[in-house]
This record gives C-alpha cells, sequence and structure tokens, in this order.
DNA sequence: GTAGTAAGTTCCTTCAAGCAACTGACTGGA
DNA sequence: TCCAGTCAGTTGCTTGAAGGAACTTACTAC
C-alpha cells in the first residue's frame, strides 16, 4: 500500500504499520469500532476518494482485520466489522488518542471521552507492564534480541 | 504531509496521525527511540529515501516530537533527540509493537523483546484503564462528546 | 417510469515517494 | 598538499498513489 514494503523488515512495529500503517486505515477501524459500518458512511464521514476507500477496505480484509458480512440478499448490501485482530488494534487507537488528548487536544479539551463500562468513569487509555503492572513509559525499558531476531 | 489534511479533524487519533501518522514517522521515532539518532544511520537503518528523511524529521522538529542538536562544532554535526512529547509516543509504539508480536510474528517469536527496568522482567504492553486500572479493551468502552466537540 | 440508495468502478490529474547524484564543511592519513 | 572518507543534507528526475468526479449495477419505493 505505501512504497517502502514494511512487512518483511524484522519489526513488529514496521509489521503492523504495514497492515494498518496507511494513513486513513486507523481512522477506518476506528470509525467501524464506533458503528460506522458501511461503504458509503464511512466515505462521508471520512471524506476519503471511494477509490482509495474500496483499496483499504478490500486491504484490510484479507489482512483480517476486518470482516466483510452482507446484511441484504437483495438487493446486496455489505457492511464491515472487525474481528477479534481488529478490535485489538482499538487499544493501539485508544493509546494514540490518549496522546492526543494530552497534546492536541488545546484548550477546548478533548473532542471524545471514553466511558469504562466496567468503573462507568470517564477514563483514558494507560500503557502498563504485563509483569508488574505499573506504568510503561519509553525511558523505563531496554530493547532486547526476541527469537525472531534474523541474522 | 499527506494529501488529505488531517490536523484540523475532530478527533486525537486523527491530530495524532497528522503529526506522527505518515507511515515512516513511527519507525523514525523508533529508531531515535533506541539510540539511532544521526542521519546517515537513520537513513541506512530503514532503507529511507534522503530527502523524504529529510521532511520527516523536519516535520517532527517542527511539531516538537523531536528536537535537533549540535554535537559537534567543528564538523558542524547534529543529532535528533525525543522530547518530552516525543517521549510519550513510544508508549503508542510499544502498544503497537505488543499487537504486531501477538499478530504478525508468527512461529519464530517477537523480534524483539522489551525489559522492564523496573521489574527485571520480560514483558509487553498492556492498555489499562486509568480510573480503575484493569485491561481496557475495545469492547469495553463506550465513545462520548468531550468538551473539544464541535458543532 | 422516475427518484433514490448502496456499494462500488473507471478515468484523469496532481503531488509525493523513491532513487541517484551532487554539495559543502570538515577530519585524518600518506 | 592531496586524496579519501564522513556527515548532513539538497537537487532533479521518474513513477505511482491520492484525490475528485462521473459512471455503473442492482435493487426499492412512490
Amino acid at each position: 500500500m505505501q512504497r517502502t514494503d514494511f512487512g518483511d523488515m524484522t519489526c513488529s512495529i514496521a509489521r503492523t504499520l504495514d497492515i494498518a500503517g496507511e494513513p486513513w486505515s486507523p481512522l477506518i477501524i476506528r470509525d467501524v469500532w464506533v458503528g460506522i459500518r458501511r461503504f458509503d458512511e464511512l466515505q462521508r464521514d471520512l471524506g476519503i476518494s471511494r477509490k482509495v476507500l474500496t483499496e483499504r477496505l478490500t486491504w484490510l480484509v484479507g489482512h483480517g482485520v476486518l470482516e466483510r458480512r452482507q446484511y441484504s440478499d437483495r438487493p446486496p448490501r455489505h457492511e464491515y466489522a472487525l474481528t477479534a485482530k481488529g478490535l485489538e488494534l482499538t487499544e493501539v487507537l485508544m493509546a494514540i488518542s490518549a496522546w492526543g488528548d494530552r497534546w492536541t487536544a488545546g484548550a477546548a479539551g478533548p473532542p471524545t471521552l471514553l466511558r469504562h463500562r466496567a468503573c462507568g468513569e470517564h477514563v483514558h487509555a494507560e500503557v502498563r507492564c504485563s509483569h508488574c503492572g505499573e506504568p510503561l513509559h519509553g525511558d523505563d525499558v531496554e530493547v532486547d534480541e526476541g527469537p525472531g531476531a534474523r541474522r
């Protein structure tokens, strides 16, 4: 989808960007997540060209992030839904959104709020350590070689 | 940097993507984060064209994600470093990386591992609720209008 | 039989990506 | 003093993806 192929870099960030890193894709995934599931709705909401939207949807379906399903037989009508793989990407979106709220919202405040159903509060996403549960910041970690490292 | 301007959409995801959503930017930020700070090192490591790298670095410096500093006077030499704003983006990168490890790494396993200095373990990023600390998944939340919503 | 909707497809233009070569300021060695 | 090398870009050319608008197909509703 972009000129340089990120898919075979030995890096989980590059590989993720290869699947969903093209600038429109996160917005498409967000829209499907919040219930905007149909071609024309997506096109109107995003202001994306129909051609590019077709390409992105096909790509995301092909990579198992979205699935396309028929909700009407006659006339044949389709909508898009997140797969389990796609639904997990929304955690990345929540982290992106938290950063945007903090650094780009300005005095007006964040354009949207997230309500956590379990606790009922307006919350934001926090990135935490899977082992000890403490907040995980950029300078709290070291990067080591993993089993999938190359050469 | 892309054809459609995301910067004035009323959405923290779009605004974040406007700053750092072009496909190379997250990889540049990751590289600076792990210590690849100089122009030629970045160019070699990423295989990015020098022209595009120049544009991206200038853009990221202009948006306060990176800062350019001179580490040698004669000859004048520069390197790039993360600002506080940029360092917080690495939390998003860790979330992206966790998704990539889970869904794209395959049998070989993840190419890199993250060691959390505080607890000493190899860990991955988890997105959690800022209020109750429970894991935050895509279907655990509702999206409400925030104070910065438009119209 | 006309209007409308959903989900694309086709065509054309323009702008950004990729690539390679060049520049300029300096260092270090023969 | 000359040559090679390094760092940090800049310039110019080509190609391909993005954006936009119009068209298509298959149906429904009036």
